[in-house]
DNA sequence: CTAAACCCTGAAGTCACTATAGAGTCAAGG
DNA sequence: CCTTGACTCTATAGTGACTTCAGGGTTTAG
């Protein structure tokens, strides 16, 4: 298939996938005579891999070492658990900083009163300095 | 003060401090004699104003525009409140994100038995396509 | 035949910093 | 007086994970 239908299939941007290649993410795929690149069942599922482990909020470098793993072909359950712990561990760092963030902003959301005047107590609040 | 000192009282790299500066978020301060910046502290109030609008997660595009209502000083507080009302939904939404995503996750890891062979789940998962 | 829709490359832009290189300034200790 | 270390300065490049752009070539539907 060409690019634009994996594109389709992984409901990844051509751009993506092409920048996918560019750091060795994803293998370079044969090329039609036309210059265009064909690819495999074999990317699209590795592909599909890449997008599903980035939704899951891994990063490149991460989803590159799984990738790793899997291409060498000696890797343990145990290894994969532990790649995947610690990032589960990262997310939940990230879940605790936002859900301060939202509760500092909705409280603040709602003091303030509206209306047109010029006195607002979320800036007021942003102001003040309680070091 | 000098630009170590505004730093230690905001919490903030010295870098920062003087990105900020070139990209136009805090007013370029005086020079002494040997061209070392001089800040006061309306610079103080400022910048602390701007490191707090981050911690609640406002991008430094939104942060200019509240410094620029508050600079302007024909601003009134539904503005304010509006502006932050639709960031604080943007928070919801990324919160929402993190936590399908730590959901998934923490599922994933507990599918992982763990041990030395190569049959692992969540790899097995992450292959599947359910498209 | 032509116009839209697809494909190509290489380079630059995004966000909000962070880091690096190379140099000047200043206070304290020997 | 000299040096050492902590501070300051500028300008530039690097980060992550793309996205956008400029400027082409190719394919396909009408």
């Amino acid at each position: 298939m060409r690019i634009g239908e994996l594109a389709k299939l992984t409901q990844s941007p051509v751009e993506t996938i092409r920048y996918y290649e560019s750091v060795g993410i994803l293998p370079a795929p044969v090329r039609d005579a036309n210059n265009y690149r064909h690819y495999s069942n074999v990317h699209l599922r590795r592909l599909g891999f890449v997008r599903r482990c980035r939704e899951l909020g891994f990063s490149l470098e991460e989803v590159r070492a799984l990738l790793a793993m899997i291409d060498g072909r000696h890797y343990s359950c145990d290894e994969v658990q532990e790649a995947a712990a610690t990032h589960l561990a990262d997310v939940r760092v990230r879940l605790e900083d936002l859900r301060r963030m939202e509760a500092s902003l909705s409280e603040l959301v709602a003091s303030c009163s509206g209306g047109k005047n010029a006195d607002c107590a979320f800036l007021e609040a942003l102001f003040e300095s309680e070091d």
